[in-house]
DNA sequence: ATAGTATATTAGAGTTACTCTAAGTCAAGA
DNA sequence: TCTTGACTTAGAGTAACTCTAATATACTAT
């Protein structure tokens, strides 16, 4: 089991933040022990790896909480879920994409600057 | 010669977004007709993409305003401008590399729903 | 001539998602 | 005992919009 430090120092992410996503109910299995301090599992883990994966192509907090909320429900929410997933993975697809155009207008303006550079230094 | 709505209409960005850049000084070449309306030629077009793609791509409004600063001071900021570019070019690399991980791990969260959604149907 | 539309300004409120500080509490370890 | 680290509530600060309101000016259509 890991405290708030050791999660926050494993997975990249603020104490802060993380009492934030969990004040939210984005981490629905997080324990704590007899003096209120909270206990992070394997599982819960996974939990704030997708809650980072999803809040990282932008899906907004009230989305993350949702989707958290459908899992609470149990498998009847099964299908909704997975529809959140695919257009969520749609929506990574589609992003990729743009960054490619931008990596491509980013890497012409450097090619610029580079055949300036070269031109000024003779 | 376009107004302030034809841009925001053919660069998909909204009138007021424009006003609070060109007031941090994002477009530096913008000019106004004699009633005070900007006017953005073609060349303004290309900065507003420009601007664009360094907000898209996480630059802070503070960061794109220096670059456009130094584009003002003229060619002695070559280098520091060329330097700007390739950090953030370097940036959105490594960017699309965490989406592609990201990506891989919504397409797992889908295949696992897309079995379970299999076998309850069975 | 007037009504509508579009532009402008300043000022300021609202939103999202953190990010941090303050103040106070509690409990384990050196 | 003292430090460390966890907790709480409350609230301030930040970035980058996003929009509303009030007011003004100017073009355009009826």
């Amino acid at each position: 089991m890991y405290t708030i430090k050791q999660v926050a120092e494993k997975m990249q992410i603020s104490p802060y933040t993380l009492r934030y996503y969990d004040n939210e109910g984005l981490f629905p299995l997080v324990t704590r022990n007899e003096n209120k301090v909270r206990l992070f599992s394997e599982g819960d883990l996974e939990w704030v790896h997708l809650v980072q994966c999803l809040r990282d192509t932008d899906m907004p907090v009230s989305e993350v909480k949702h989707y958290v909320e459908l899992f609470k429900q149990g498998e009847n929410t099964l299908k909704e879920r997975y529809q959140i997933i695919l257009k969520q993975k749609e929506k990574v697809e589609e992003e990729i994409l743009e960054m490619n155009k931008r990596l491509k207008l980013l890497e012409m303006k450097a090619a610029h600057y580079s055949k300036m550079l070269q031109n000024t230094a003779e």
